[in-house]
DNA sequence: ACTTACTTTCGTACAGTGTACGAATATGGT
DNA sequence: ACCATATTCGTACACTGTACGAAAGTAAGT
């Protein structure tokens, strides 16, 4: 070889075109694998919270230094991105046997609420700017083929799951903090007694959270069919 | 006087019954004062997002150092419970001349949307356990009011604000990030065209947001007004 | 003017963050 | 043994919130 001058090598990470890239099985229990930095920084965000989740945490977790993990991960920001595509692998889609397009979207919205509820800290992720990965990819297209069955056309489908999407993302994001032990309301203002609606408000906020969901979630279903039902095409059960 | 050390005073804050109370006027332009460190921080945010917004960087916009602020505002957390509510001044109600609660809804969504957009740091914050104070409070009962002269019970109204206000959060949470010059999906799994509904989901993506917005909320008040018209009672039009 | 009480500001310090850089070590092929 | 490469680590820098105590400013009483 020309160059006698030790070349530094190029970290692992360097070398893949993409985060995505290279997510190779490497099942040795010890060493570090990408796979288990992000099971690690999953396990830690679920337990304290993705404020808690920084790069010495997990190390340490790992049993590593902290400047070890950047050889699996270029950065922070990628490593957050892979934890959101992680929980994308226990997302369900709607199963076979649902009756139709609406089933399917109500489906959808309760799994992704699940899944939310598992790992809060995705709903602040996804407000963060982050890059959707293949798992997440994956899953899409399926739910899309699986509508597109059911006679809806790709347009009204992605604008059907975009509103859900955003609606579950926003209640699962807020439900929470609503349900923490912390007041909402300055307690202090509410004490003067000048709010008595509002007071009420509070009040009511203590309805199960499953039951404010489901009620909402079928405000939405049921404005989407009435809108969309003129345009069904119908459904394949053609031979294709 | 028996006690001849000087007694340390007690910082401003903490005479305070909590971060609410004594927000006095105290116009001098040069002084520190909450009002200010609290504007400060909002044309921070506004400018260069929530993440930029530290303790240090505020008080060099006001040529002060840093542990100065800690006397006007107990903590960040509590400065950044003051943004939230100062944003809550621009806020307008429905007109007095809307038509019914379908209208009022329709216009507490966009203008909550519109206020979101020209502080996007907002919907962060929310979801962040923020404490709503006074502006916000009164604003709430201020439309719960509206709503109910037009027949609407507390509890109903209550449940519709609630529904609106995580889809409209929700939404304007995810589409700046749509609209930002990142990629939302990853080019790289993308490329692979195993993906092609997904890949016509981002190019639908590029519709104007306002479109989105309004045909999800419409959606959204549809539902409720099949669901609730049952249940009004004749609005108020009668001596009270 | 001088003292005293109090308010407001500031400097320093500490524990924590992401990560750039270069050195140290481990690993595997010849 | 040698050496190219892969992996790990220690140190350092700029940044964060804020606890603590000293300093400076201000107003009232004498």
């Amino acid at each position: 070889m020309s160059t006698a001058a030790p070349r530094r090598p190029k970290p692992r990470h360097a070398d893949r075109s993409s985060t995505w890239d290279g997510i190779s099985v490497d099942n040795a229990n010890n060493g570090l694998t990408r796979e288990r930095i992000v099971a690690a920084a999953v396990a830690l965000a679920d337990k304290d919270g993705l404020a808690a989740v920084s790069i010495r945490k997990i190390a340490s977790e790992l049993e590593a230094s902290a400047m070890a993990l950047y050889h699996y991960v270029p950065s922070k920001r990628d490593l957050l991105n892979l934890m959101l595509d992680a929980t994308y692998t226990e997302f369900e889609l709607p199963p076979p046997d649902v009756a139709d397009w609406r089933a399917s979207l109500h489906h959808f919205a309760w799994e992704s609420r699940r899944s939310l509820q598992r790992h809060p800290w995705v709903s602040l992720l996804r407000a963060n700017d982050p890059e959707y990965g293949p798992q997440c990819i994956r899953s899409l297209e399926a739910l899309l083929t699986r509508l597109s069955r059911f006679g809806l056309d790709i347009r009204n489908a992605i604008h059907l799951i975009g509103a859900l999407f955003v609606f579950v993302n926003g209640f699962v994001a807020l439900e929470d903090i609503y349900q923490g032990e912390q007041p909402l309301f300055s307690e202090a203002v509410l004490a003067t007694g000048n709010f008595p609606k509002v007071a009420r408000f509070i009040q009511m906020g203590a309805e199960p959270p499953d039951q404010a969901f489901e009620r909402a979630l079928n405000w939405m279903l049921d404005g989407m069919a009435s809108d969309i039902k003129h345009q069904l095409r119908p459904p394949k059960n053609r031979i294709r």
